[in-house]
DNA sequence: ACGATTTCTTGATTTGGATCAAGTGTAGGA
DNA sequence: TCCTACACTTGATCCAAATCAAGAAATCGT
């Protein structure tokens, strides 16, 4: 692709990956490749190495593991601006015990392991690009600070609005770890303030 | 250093580092260096960005936060063979939310966030040592799978029975994010079986 | 060796969120 | 259009872990 003709979505995704010189940007661009991906589609499947990073343009995508009871445990949630991995496979190259999947047609600008590899060798100034693995973890934020029901709701509204705006709440509650009944209750309080 | 006379504990590092050569092993040695860290001292304080990592050969150290009351938040232990880190703030490059401390006195190797970047550029294989990031982070662990205090508790006594002999139990309760009280009525029941 | 502080245990009580149960929407497929 | 799934809400009950309280045991500093 070519710098001049940049779409708004890659400038955004490149904001997003680091501080890069125009040079750098335009290696970066040269290793992504855009995909659409339609809905119900596995990104990375069970048992497969996540050797790529996604970025969603348009659509969303949700993360889960299955349980001993086959039921879903929602791990992420992505909408657009977002970067989409399987933190844990990537980094150790083991198959991912997580399946990312798309929740709606979809379309991403992917980076292969190899290409953010290559880009390395270019230029150490790629090893920014690690940051994106910690992204906007808020699993670990709900964690480390021990947040109620109540506060991860509140973090969702403030941090993550569009996550309501795409997904059933079914879905956000999984991902919050709390049930459904809790969440209505939440919610019910909020409004009541 | 000299690779020929390497000392086990730098050879146990390389092992835990990744898979590297002889020559990439002798490269990533050059850039390590030892400290003696005395009990208290912190090897990262509040709103100091981590800028490097460290392996445990001897000794040990925890890494906590303070909530709204002052009180110390743990969110990670460390004994020899372990690589300390504040994932977050290494990753982003902002200042650490959290303290390292030494919890006794303690000896180490470490690497800077710079001789990375040095290593990488030498060497692409060098991107290997994103893994130590992923580590053994236990916190992502209880909550993903949402283990009960008993669950928690045998986790540590399987896979980090150490922490169980280096730290006083209000630690290692505080870092499973249950109460001493619960601690104690979990060994209690454990025993009993 | 002493008291003081911290660690650990045990019991009683409370409570927040899960579970159980039932009902009302709402959307999508035949 | 009906009908079958879901999605969401509301109420009743239950339970695991937190909190409160107190005492025993171990550790530390002087």
């Amino acid at each position: 692709m070519q710098l001049i003709h940049m779409e708004e979505s890659i400038s955004q995704l490149i904001d997003k990956a680091g501080n890069f010189s125009e040079e750098e940007a335009q290696l970066l661009i040269d290793e992504i490749t855009f995909r659409e991906i339609s809905e119900g589609t596995n990104l990375v499947d069970l048992n497969e190495v996540c050797s790529a990073i996604w970025y969603v343009v348009s659509g969303s995508f949700f993360q889960f593991s299955l349980d001993d009871e086959r039921q879903k445990n929602v791990i992420d949630l992505n909408v657009p601006g977002d970067w989409v991995i399987n933190h844990k496979s990537f980094t150790t190259r083991n198959p991912s015990e997580a399946i990312i999947q798309a929740y709606e047609d979809s379309t991403v600008y992917a980076l292969s392991m190899d290409s953010i590899h290559k880009l390395i060798a270019l230029s150490p100034s790629f090893f920014q690009l690690g940051s994106i693995l910690e992204g906007s973890n808020a699993r670990v934020e709900f964690y480390d600070h021990n947040l109620s029901p109540d506060e991860k709701y509140s973090f969702i509204l403030e941090h993550r609005p569009r996550l309501l705006q795409t997904f059933p709440l079914t879905m956000i509650a999984s991902y919050l770890k709390i049930t459904p009944e809790t969440m209505s209750r939440v919610r019910k309080r909020m409004t009541q303030l």
